[in-house]
RNA sequence: UGGCCUAUGGUGUAACUGGCAACACAUUGGUUUUUGGUACCAAAGAGUCUAGGUUCGAUCCCUAGUGGGCCAACCA
């Protein structure tokens, strides 16, 4: 790494402390531990890319680790989805584990635990134990079993084991403090009945371990460096810790290293939802068509549209790392998305909303093969032909028949440039009974030099392919629909969230296979859609291009909540600018002073005696305020400001200062 | 009747042990252009939540307040 120290965040600067303290590089270690319920969405991404991320910038190993510790709600499915997701945005796992790999060991350790009078089984329904627990602002009570013998519980929960209860019937508790501050630590519980078939140990196990008390631990066996997580488990921290201190006495010898937890802030998207169990409820409800619809924040969802790899792998890197709650605009996304296929996109031409031209000079029955350039981003990606005739389509946008000088598309009478051929000149249109025009006439001249203003995008009516072509807008028409405590997340869907069009493509496309990504011309980014055939293409649209020219028309057209009314930027106020620069005074050098001064000068024609008046109260310790307020007191005496009672003691004041630019100031007085 | 976390332009993140608050997105101009795209140039936008304190000097350290978030599942 060079000098210049680039910016780290939180937990990098974390690691390069603990290096700097003698941990060995060769130490590091970290994981993603994903529950197998449900599919990763843009949210995980964020885990994803910090630890995985960390493991590529130290070269060290991270394990993808599934936490399936609850069989009923896990399932092989969403492990094989998430193994793909992952491989898919390009990161490698060092081992395949499983928390479920460590039941034995874990459970070995709990018998410890019970032997050292740190565990005891409870007996009581779920009901009394929770209203033991008390509440955040009330300390719980101790459970009635809470002393039983070591004798006495090893032999519980080596039944409980065995199946010799039925579920709900006793659990094994941590025995620490029902009187902590942290609700975690009121005897939290470490072991469940529960007759379930689990997806790797099958019906091996009828207790299953919580959430706390395997997490840790498998950090611990897995001898992980740095455990990175939300912000929601900022509480568990002091709970993780307890657990490794304790086990740390039986494994110190085979586990040498505690594991650190660390926690961050999750990522928000405006106009989202990231929620799995909203999400699911998307899908059961056939609002959307899968997990993968295009339209969810999902990876494979965003796969599908026809998101990149690394367009979500930069988005991760330009959001950033820290521990603030945050939301961020859906604008950076589409930023990363439209940097990384202008690049490797081929440009094509296809027409989605048609209007006719016939070039009246231009001979029935020829047609043309012209030479189209496929990415001028990119010198090898070649030429290809597209074909020429009498008969194109437009886009209807890209005409109309009368329209001022700012509109460079085309008009009756003007020119404009069809994009890899001719340059036309509309002459007329042919219109319907109710006035839609049908056709318009144009003539064309092959003289291609010429400079026009306008280009547009164009397909030969004859030659032109017929596809599907699917529209997405923001699924949610709230900044952010889960945190309205008024409605509910399913009122704020946009209904129009999907649009269907048929769309006119030019014949290189008919080739088009599954995946593969396009610019279509002026319009924006595509992608052939999973459902595509030979004989039926479906095209979804990744993302539109930047359009300065929508901007500038009346916004009814745009997206909903697409522009955020912003406060007119007032200019500030005289006496405030000078209150600015006062504040610095001191601390800038002389060359920089003078100019604060000479500007604070020039302000103070503009203050009146009663905006300065306040400010003869400022702190003794602010002698840089004081000094800028003396200075435009200055300016307003030599206008004709009479002296009163509070000028004469604020300049007595700063003359027995001890700062000499402020006595220096006042004693020109 | 508590505990913990957090506060920097519209948004997100920086600012090394305290030293003229920077970068990206978004916004607004302009240049180039056979995409109103891209690229390039520029502008505007932040008294660093408030009040005190420590210091020659505070975004940074301390205290109090205020706003926001999290914590009471046999979920993770």
């Amino acid at each position: 790494m060079s000098e210049e120290t680039k910016a780290l965040n939180f937990i990098e600067h974390i690691i390069e402390e603990d290096l700097a303290n003698g941990l060995a590089k060769d130490k590091l270690r970290f994981r993603f531990p994903p529950e197998p319920n449900g599919y990763l969405h843009i949210g995980h991404t964020k885990a994803i890319g910090i630890s995985f991320g960390l493991g590529e910038t130290y070269n060290a190993p991270v394990n993808l680790r599934f936490d399936d510790t609850n069989p009923s709600k896990e399932e092989q499915e969403y492990v094989d989805a998430i193994k793909r997701d992952i491989a898919w945005l390009g990161y490698q796992w060092e081992n395949e584990l499983y928390s479920s790999d460590y039941f034995q060991k874990l459970y070995d350790w709990a018998l410890q635990m019970i032997k050292d009078g740190k565990a005891y089984v409870d007996s009581q329904t779920s009901e009394a134990i929770a209203e033991q627990k008390g509440t955040p602002t009330q300390v719980g009570k101790n459970s009635p079993y809470r002393d039983r013998s070591v004798e006495e519980n090893l032999d519980l929960f080596q039944r409980m084991k065995a199946g010799e209860f039925p579920a709900g019937t006793h659990i094994l508790r941590a025995k620490i403090d029902m009187e902590h501050p942290n609700m975690l630590m009121r005897d939290p519980m470490m072991y469940r009945i529960m007759y379930a078939e689990h997806h790797r140990t099958g019906n091996d196990w009828c207790i299953y371990p919580m959430y706390d008390w395997t997490h840790g631990e498998s950090d611990y066996i897995e001898q992980i460096s740095h455990s990175l997580c939300s912000l929601e488990f900022k509480p568990h921290r002091e709970l993780y810790n307890w657990f490794k201190e304790h086990v740390y006495q039986y494994a110190e010898g085979d586990y040498p290293m505690l594991p650190k937890q660390r926690e961050f802030a999750r990522l928000n998207l405006s106009y989202t939802i990231m929620s799995k169990r909203k999400l699911l409820k998307l899908v059961e409800e056939g609002v959307v068509s899968g997990w993968d619809d295009p339209r969810m924040p999902t990876i494979s969802g965003l796969r599908r549209r026809g998101y990149t790899p690394n367009s979500i792998r930069q988005f991760i890197k330009k959001v950033g790392v820290a521990k603030r709650e945050n939301v961020i605009d859906v604008s950076l996304l589409e930023f990363c998305i439209r940097e990384d296929l202008n690049k490797t996109a081929n440009r094509v031409m296809a027409v989605l909303d048609p209007v006719k031209v016939v070039i009246t000079n231009y001979p029935e029955g020829k047609e043309e093969w012209l030479d189209a350039e496929n990415n001028q981003e990119d010198d090898s990606a070649g030429f290809r032909k597209v074909p020429f005739s009498r008969e194109i389509y437009i886009e209807k946008e890209d005409f109309k028949e009368e329209a001022g000088s700012k509109f460079f598309r085309l008009k009756l009478g003007g020119e404009v440039r069809l994009k890899n051929a001719y340059i036309i000149q509309a002459n007329d249109v042919v219109k319907d009974v109710d006035g839609n025009i049908t056709e318009i006439h144009c003539t064309y001249d092959e003289d291609t030099t010429k400079k026009v203003k306008g280009t547009l995008h164009w397909v030969s009516i004859k030659h032109a392919i017929k596809a599907e072509i699917r529209e997405y807008d923001r699924l949610f028409m709230h900044e952010s629909p889960d945190s309205d405590k008024d409605k509910d997340f399913m009122e704020h869907l946009n209904p129009k969230s999907l649009t269907l069009k048929t769309g006119y493509l030019e014949p290189s496309l008919a080739e088009a296979k599954v995946g593969e990504q396009f610019q279509f011309q002026r319009l924006g980014y595509f992608n052939v859609d999973d459902d595509s055939t030979t004989e039926h293409l479906v095209f979804n649209k990744t993302v539109g291009l930047r359009d300065s020219w929508a901007k500038q028309k009346p916004k009814t057209q745009n997206n909903p909540g697409q522009n955020k009314t912003k406060a007119p930027q007032q200019k500030r106020s005289a006496i405030s600018v000078i209150q600015q620069l006062g504040k610095k005074y001191t601390n800038v050098p002389e060359a920089k002073q003078e100019k604060s001064k000479a500007e604070i000068i020039k302000l103070a024609e503009e203050v009146a005696y009663e905006e300065l008046e306040p400010l003869f109260g400022t702190a003794v310790k602010k002698v840089g305020t004081r000094i800028a307020t003396l200075i435009a007191l200055k300016v307003l005496l030599n206008k004709g400001l009479e002296r009163n009672e509070a000028i004469d003691e604020f300049i007595a004041k700063a003359k027995a200062d001890k700062n000499e630019l402020l006595v220096a100031e006042a004693s020109e007085l």
